[in-house]
DNA sequence: GTCATGATTCAA
DNA sequence: TGAATCATGACA
């Protein structure tokens, strides 16, 4: 029997706790995809490096969309980034989907990025959108379909996983926030883990 | 390690 | 009009 696709109801814990979650999980694009390694929560309160801080349109995006919505948008006018939104009681705010390790269709990711290695394929917020040919047309969709071909999609076996927390990267402001959340030992990171990095569960 | 790249949003 | 931005690849 297959693992259904999460459904919006997984989006409504606070989004630390989704971030933290989604690690080992496999994410899904069309039939592209591989297991989250990587991701990091923003909160639309009171977090001056999520994008509501400074963004009324991202405040505006929050009030209008139901949970578990994709928020993607351009960064530095060259990379895409993908986002889920999260609302809930326990808060509203975003998980950002940092890297991936490629299990599915590696022929269609080192078409779009042919001078990467396997591994690196996804190894990035900005690498996972062009490896799987995610842009634009994702904003605002409800990508938790129940298809088979894209969705985020609990792990066959749930084996115990090493899980860190780190603080964000690329970011100005509330660097100190352990919001990063990690697969440890993984080829497909986009960054090492730092010294502060702290294990959730062994 | 440095550096060029580059679109969109929002306030001034 | 311009400052800011959740990054990457090329090159030394």
């Amino acid at each position: 029997m297959r693992s259904p696709s999460l459904n919006s109801d997984f989006f409504t814990a606070a989004p630390p706790a989704c971030a933290a979650a989604l690690i080992g999980m496999e994410f899904r694009w069309h039939g592209c995809g591989g297991i989250i390694v990587e991701t990091e929560a923003y909160a639309a309160v009171d977090d001056p490096a999520c994008h509501t801080f400074f963004r009324k349109g991202a405040r505006d995006f929050v009030n209008q969309h139901p949970a578990g919505t994709a928020y993607v948008y351009l960064n530095y006018g060259i990379h895409w980034l993908f986002n889920v939104l999260v609302k809930g009681p326990e808060g509203e705010g975003f998980v950002l989907i940092r890297a991936l390790q490629p299990t599915l269709d590696l022929d269609a990711m080192r078409q779009r990025r042919p001078a990467s290695r396997d591994d690196q394929l996804c190894a990035g917020p900005g690498r996972l959108t062009r490896a799987l040919g995610l842009g634009r047309e994702a904003h605002g969709q409800g990508f938790l379909r129940a298809c088979p071909q894209t969705g985020i999609f609990p792990g066959e076996s749930q084996q115990s996983i090493a899980l860190l927390a780190d603080h964000r990267i690329g970011i100005s402001k509330a660097i100190d926030r352990p919001w990063r959340f990690l697969l440890a030992g993984s080829r497909s990171l986009s960054k090492a883990p730092s010294h502060k990095a702290v294990t959730l569960h062994p």
